[in-house]
DNA sequence: CCTAGTCATTGATTATTATCAATCATCGGA
DNA sequence: TCCGATGATTGATAATAATCAATGACTAGG
């Protein structure tokens, strides 16, 4: 098992009101009395680069959500490939089908060292019973997911694969919470967008050698009014 | 505006409870009581082929469920083209975003004469508020939603045209309603699958040849293990 | 420091798909 | 009935991407 070490577990009525994220995720509008229905422990995990945080096989019986880092969603196909189907980061939640009671659909995979709160389902129930306000953000959270999946299916397939990239890259832009966007390996590129590991690596090296982006290991400098062009033209 | 004749129009107490699809709908729990708390029309509408049902630029007032027929979801790209990131059937539900108070994501089609309920968020809300038996089915919705999407990208996006068209077919053939499987028109499935109309053409004329499908018009009957054998081998 | 392993890059060739263009089939309305 | 419009099909060619293969860059571990 590639599980990291519990950073912190505790139960609900001590550190989840004093998260500096809280605002972003899962438990924004709960109060005092709605943390003090919380029984089981939320704990708190770290991951490193590669590090499976669920995958299909699990029991769903908990919710993730990411404090910090990118998280790929990796669904495998009857025919033994796999297609990365979403891209998480901070404030995103993951394996929300657990609610459902159904499997995992995918298996969650840390990109970058990244901390994620692991919330039992039995708790989200509870809540969700005996408070009003997790509703609100259990809505908006669903509908997050449906309209990723969405934009991802419109934007990210369409096209040529120079135009796919070059959307792909601009999300990554535009959904970084560091100085540097986050490039995926030449693989995972392909895994996102359909298209092979060769194809991939030829048109970041092409928008390298235009100065569109500037690509150092995994992250990179992105010139993103030149990458809407391609976006747009193409 | 092409909104067709309401069949009815009701206020929950009476027709909802008799609807001889209930149980596959949002509604399936609810109760006498929970009708009871119904007050806005839930109106029952019909489509032609063609016919929107919504858009995107509609307030998001309502959520719609299909009784019968099948229905697109159009997502209009930045670029002036568009892409179906969808097709849904009896039971399932579209719009759910303005539950989030959100505009509608994509444009609405019937493909096929369609029967649908238009029910009022603010009925959904109060349901939700004052009755805990829906909650459930909104869970399975927003679920099924996202499985749906994320299946879609991984399924219909993944591998050469001809591949693609056949997992299309399997798709539309595991979830008719009626003896025929439907099939979309060769604008429509390029719309699906990313790829040209002349492609689209060209693949369904090859898999006629071959005896694979045999299409009359929009619909046509389908040689499941045929198609499954293209699906997983290529 | 050297080496094996991993990932990225690039080249040559083939396969797939888009594009442009023409023809065919069908259907509703003049 | 004939006509014009629309959608489906097919052909020829160009553009794009996959495949197969080799090399380069970097890194962790002996």
């Amino acid at each position: 098992m590639n599980r990291s070490s519990v950073v912190e577990a505790w139960t609900g009525n001590s550190k989840c009101q004093h998260c500096n994220i809280r605002k972003l995720v899962l438990f924004a509008d709960l109060n005092q009395q709605d943390f003090d229905l919380i029984h089981q422990p939320i704990d708190d995990l770290d991951f490193d680069c590669g590090e499976k945080i669920y995958q299909t096989t699990d029991s769903p019986l908990f919710v993730y959500t990411i404090r910090s880092g990118l998280v790929k969603l990796v669904h495998e196909l009857a025919n033994g490939s796999y297609r990365i189907v979403r891209i998480l980061r901070q404030g995103d939640v993951a394996g929300m089908e657990a609610l459902n009671g159904t499997a995992y659909l995918q298996n969650a995979v840390a990109l970058q060292p990244t901390s994620i709160c692991r919330i039992p389902v039995a708790e989200i129930e509870r809540l969700n019973r005996e408070s009003p306000r997790l509703s609100k953000q259990l809505t908006s959270r669903w509908q997050k997911a449906v309209s990723d999946a969405d934009t991802w299916l419109a934007e990210l397939t369409t096209g040529v694969s120079k135009r796919r990239v070059a959307s792909l890259l601009l999300y990554l832009e535009n959904n970084k919470d560091t100085e540097n966007c986050y490039i995926p390996s030449r693989e995972d590129i392909g895994a996102v967008l359909s298209i092979t590991t060769e194809t991939a690596s030829r048109i970041i090296a092409e928008f390298g050698r235009s100065g569109w982006i500037n690509v150092d290991g995994n992250s990179a400098r992105v010139d993103k009014a030149a990458l809407e062009k391609i976006v747009l033209s193409d």
